[in-house]
DNA sequence: CCAAACATGTAACGGGTTACATGATTAC
DNA sequence: GTAATCATGTAACCCGTTACATGTTTGG
């Protein structure tokens, strides 16, 4: 149940349309959360009709036409209240280190070209966060609201900051390792 | 598509019936890839009727019986062309992230227990690993298999590492934060 | 014998993914 | 005017989750 709150949060910070909305998940909200435009207007349709938020006035007819929504008061309590709300922390699911798992006992062909692929793509996201770094958090100027999303930030840097370290350990590792073929 | 090779890989390490297969998600398995006996039964189901493992001859009636399992080549062949195949990774999904994001915009408010609970929870499962890691791979003997599980393993006390430390960094930011209550 | 634990399932639901459908606006 | 793009949506499928059902073995 946290599709829904990720669209309030980010209606709270600024009312916006489904595509515009899907756009942000693409970006700031996308690094931890990811959605579909399909999920998205789905979960609009869904809190509309449970009042929490409310289409801008402009009353379009529908298909092909923008439609802005803002958040109203009872959308706000609920994004409180599941944000105070004690929740338990789901258990991780990577596919990666399954097959790492798996090439020990099938042998490790062909697994050590995804690995310097992923590698490759981790480089790229620390940079990218890097960026949003410096140009964001400049040191000084830190209003609460300010640090929290630094907060936020640094776990994306230093998640990604491990892949690139794991991943290059691990390729190091290839390096060295006689090829296992399947056993 | 990930469940289904994490059962061939814990089949080929050995043989296992249903409940057994479970309790080995609860563990070594299940630090990077759990799953309910639910969803064990049904995909076990589906890789017989593939053809990808079968049932050990014992040919008991079924229900209350147990009813072991062992993967067919066919079912070895799959999980080789699963591990060698390029994937791309998953975006992540975190609550605690999205969380603390919400909580920039409605305020702070309860969410700092649920902090410390999480980094309670991240400090025990760190020291778990590193009782495995002290167990499994003491200096000296790795054979190439040792060496990748050994990888994997690691992946799971870095990111737990990682995650007490983030915590703990965010809770020390939480003491000096004035209560940011709802805007 | 009865309760607890073992062992295998069924059913219903919800969210995420993929493919497709359709109307409106803009650029050429 | 027509093709590309913008914008909103529908439908189907798969997987993970939760609750429940049912039979078997073991311990007291």
């Amino acid at each position: 149940m946290s599709l829904p709150h990720a669209i309030l949060t980010a209606l709270l910070e600024k009312p916006s349309s489904g595509l515009e909305l899907t756009r942000r998940f693409d970006r700031s909200i996308g690094y931890f959360w990811s959605a579909t435009h399909q999920q998205i207007y789905r979960e609009l349709g869904k809190l509309e009709a449970e009042g929490h938020i409310r289409a801008l006035p402009s009353e379009q007819p529908a298909r092909g036409q923008k439609k802005s929504y803002e958040v109203l008061p009872a959308g706000r309590a609920e994004l409180a209240r599941w944000t105070a709300a004690s929740q338990d922390p789901k258990p991780h699911r990577d596919p990666l280190l399954l097959r790492m798992r798996a090439s020990a006992v099938v042998g490790t062909d062909g697994i050590e070209a995804d690995l310097r692929r992923h590698l490759a793509l981790h480089r790229e996201q620390l940079a990218e966060y890097e960026e949003i770094e410096k140009r964001d958090f400049p040191p000084g100027r830190d209003t609460p609201q300010d640090r929290l999303r630094h907060l936020v930030l640094r776990a994306g840097i230093d998640l990604e900051t491990f892949w690139t370290q794991w991943l290059t350990h691990a390729l190091e590792e290839f390096g060295e390792l006689p090829d296992t073929g399947p056993a």
